[in-house]
DNA sequence: TTGTATGCGTTATCAT
DNA sequence: ATGATAACGCATACAA
């Protein structure tokens, strides 16, 4: 089964194959006649065009490249149609290639979004280290969003901030024993460790804090070395999915949350709002990381020579039923 | 700054742009040592290969597309890394295209993926009728991924047994107003639904369907809807969104979850695993199907004229605490 | 409004 | 083992 191309429906028509070309993209210089007839046979004979043959020869993709660091991150839906509308508008597709946290597989993405010419690339989550992303984005305009990076356009939900907040909530109801699991040092995320370390000290508390990798059960290992120590906190302070793994510590001991164990989760998961859960948590933005990402673009594409500019969002604190005043 | 060609390398090393070629595709018939110094050469000039061009002049992508219903549905994941892994091994990538429910774009998915010429398509969830899905299948090999479809290549989860399952649980301990939330009527999914109806039936009991959008708030109103009847069932049996959406009325109410009525999901999402949800459910085997769905592009892609195949997974259940002998 | 010539960067075919 | 030349299907001048 052959392809059918622009000279066939030329032919069929009796015009040539420029004439098929431009009334395909619409371009001005064809008469509304010829077009119909074009768009018509076009049509009767199966033709597609070739959107692979036409990026070769104008050269250009007008596509963004969206890398997601885990497919399953709930984030990510909110990045893409933030983006992707905001982008549409721009005339700008968007690529998706998702990875898998784990296999810190990254460089993949960012290779994939390369090879098909991304004419910018959104990194939405990202482990590589600071110096890497200034190196790709040398290579292409790039945008990283939920984290911020020094030298690079980012665009992310002030953790630090959010981190006081979440203290300071704590702090407030009477809590001084707040413990924190934070992602592993090595991280590039560490602006909540940062906010919540100052938080605790401007509260004039002593800071504890645990690293866990990401996930619900290296949460809940954090949550049993804390809660069996010496002097076991009154509350934690974490990410979302961590703080699950602290429900499901407390739960398997019988200890009842809020009650016995005060949690502030950061991200406002989904599972966060269900009862049953009901977890107080600290908001992202995504849509809204998305679009200003594609704005970004949009921008430095126009003017390469934009200096990069780091955007802060603000943070909430969404208070629900996981915490009470302590009572110890 | 310009794109650098294999011209440019092949002139640099001193050879033809044949034998640069050759060398990136490791084909036969370069030697170890000239292909040594062309890698070296195209190191040093930042020579990429460009895919775009490649894809044009070979005329085949060894790319499987993957359309996702709806980016922020938990169970693309596991089979995207099904998908991928096992297509890798066949020498193929995997492109995404992913979509949003409720904007019905399913064929813009479908387009996009033609568009980049993948060499088979896998639709993981699909809300079109099964006669657009037979038109499509026509255009590019499909295999339809959690949906049966009759005369389409599909894998997924036998949800009339699924729904057997879930009635026999809930019948053995006792319960007889059984009812089900299920999909609209238009929805393909209706497996579920055929399998609750033929249980219920088979146990000598009266079915009672409601219908619900997809989602935890139609979810939570059909359940008003139920529980506000003349005869409130003791259980109810449903998707497990939905079966949050349930969970959350009770909680409004001041019902609880499982005394007052008992809960059965389908799909075993995260959430119904978490303490405090603790939700029984049905499972669905997604990495599996994405497994078995690039293994059976490879045996379509190797015989187009294999007729087409149904298969359908072995659920199970997942028995948690949502569910308890009925009170009354 | 429509047509002609040329190029996009690679692979395929057939030589050498 | 390597090279010359023609596709691949379309877009971009520029000419008519």
């Amino acid at each position: 089964m052959k392809r059918v191309t622009m000279d066939d429906v030329a032919r069929e028509v009796g015009v040539s194959r420029m004439t098929v070309s431009y009334a395909f993209r619409d371009a001005p210089g064809v008469s509304a006649e010829t077009k119909m007839r074009i768009i018509d046979a076009a049509k009767r004979l199966g033709y597609r065009r070739d959107v692979i043959a036409s990026l070769l020869a104008s050269n250009r993709t007008n596509t963004v490249g969206l890398s997601l660091l885990d497919l399953s991150f709930e984030i990510n839906a909110e990045i893409l149609y933030g983006l992707r509308d905001a982008a549409k508008r721009d005339g700008r597709r968007v690529f998706i290639s998702a990875g898998e946290m784990e296999r810190r597989d990254e460089p993949e993405r960012l290779e994939d979004l390369l090879d098909v010419r991304a004419d910018a690339v959104v990194l939405a989550g990202s482990l590589l280290p600071d110096a890497a992303l200034l190196k790709y984005a040398d290579r292409v305009p790039l945008v990283v969003v939920t984290r911020r990076v020094q030298g690079v356009d980012s665009i992310a939900v002030d953790d630090h901030k959010g981190a006081c907040l979440a203290v300071e909530h704590l702090v407030e109801l009477g809590h001084r024993r707040i413990a924190h699991i934070s992602s592993p040092a090595w991280y590039p995320y560490t602006a909540r460790r940062d906010g919540y370390v100052d938080a605790m000290k401007a509260a004039g508390l002593s800071p504890r804090v645990l690293e866990a990798e990401f996930g619900q059960t290296p949460g809940a290992a954090a949550a049993a070395l804390l809660l069996d120590s010496a002097e076991p906190p009154t509350a934690i302070f974490c990410q979302d999915q961590a703080a699950l793994g602290v429900r499901d510590l407390c739960a398997s001991r019988g200890l009842h949350v809020p009650h016995d164990l005060s949690i502030v989760g950061f991200d406002d998961t989904h599972a966060a709002s269900l009862p049953g859960i009901d977890l107080t948590s600290v908001t992202q933005q995504a849509r809204l990381m998305g679009e200003l990402a594609a704005h970004r673009i949009e921008r430095k594409l126009r003017n390469p020579a934009l200096p990069t500019e780091q955007t802060l969002l603000e943070p909430s604190l969404i208070v629900r039923g996981s915490v009470v005043a302590p009572n110890n």
